[in-house]
DNA sequence: GCGACAG
DNA sequence: ATCTTGTCGC
């Protein structure tokens, strides 16, 4: 019933295409979660196998809610614009380990701030049917004027005459991180959320956290051969089945 | 043709 | 993404 993944670029074009029109927009307000889930990836050296964490934070109290980690292996080359493939079943994964379903997907990447308008927040979002945006550390598509220096200050992130996106100040005189939309949420909720979640740091708390989880995990599956001993309230595993590793020769890098 | 190019 | 500890500055 499901397609297989994508092996070449072709392939991995020809499914977002597909999965583009299940975005889904909405209306300010239409998300007030009471809980976020940071996901992020951390890799080997070998560029091949990884860690991906989902941790579920309180947005009042910031307190880790729920964390799940998995390890496993890229599932496609990284190749800009088709980032997703490489990290989705990972993320997939530990979010299906996760007890408490979170309100809202905090992806490391863009939404809607890519080339078709596809990116990984986006593409977590169609697949999970959950509110998601993302929160990158530096562009990928579009133009912007320079915030103000203040916390809270944002630009416009404009591409093709639209925007795309807003490059946010989470800290004073620190670089901004730019924020875009990737399902069921709108753009100014993911500003304020983002705001809110980044306090004394510049990257929000949740991605921090799952930063932090899956590089503990990736050492712990490169040293030991096993995770999760560190902490009783982690689930995790060592295996990841269908993200196997990219093989084929149209897409690049290995 | 020459760069740029999420993680 | 990753290679990497201490150090300069507010």
């Amino acid at each position: 019933m499901n397609a297989p993944w994508p092996t070449t670029e072709a392939e991995a074009l020809a499914v977002q295409d597909a999965l583009r029109a299940r975005v889904e927009q909405a209306a300010e307000g239409a998300v007030v979660p009471r809980t976020v889930a940071g996901l992020d990836v951390a890799y080997h050296e070998d560029g091949e196998r990884l860690a991906a964490a989902a941790v579920v934070l309180d947005v009042r109290t910031h307190e880790v809610v729920d964390l799940a980690v998995t390890v496993g292996r890229a599932a496609f080359p990284y190749v800009p614009g088709l980032f997703a493939f490489r990290e989705v079943p990972a993320l997939l994964d530990a979010l299906g380990r996760l007890r408490v379903e979170p309100d809202v997907l905090v992806c490391d990447g863009h939404g809607v701030a890519h080339p078709r308008r596809f990116g990984l927040a986006c593409h977590l979002g169609v697949v999970t049917g959950r509110p998601a945006f993302g929160v990158a550390k530096t562009p990928l598509v579009g133009a912007w004027a320079e915030p103000g220096p203040t916390r809270g200050d944002s630009a416009a992130l404009v591409d093709g005459g639209e925007e795309v996106g807003r490059v946010v100040r989470t800290r004073d005189g620190v670089k901004p991180v730019f924020v875009s939309v990737g399902h069921r949420i709108h753009l100014g909720d993911a500003v304020k959320i983002t705001i809110g979640l980044a306090r004394g740091f510049r990257l929000p708390e949740s991605t921090r956290a799952a930063d932090q989880a899956c590089r503990a995990a990736l050492r712990g599956a490169t040293v030991g051969g096993q995770i999760g001993s560190a902490s009783p309230a982690v689930r995790g595993s060592a295996t990841l089945g269908p993200s196997t590793a990219h093989r084929g020769k149209g897409a690049g890098v290995v």
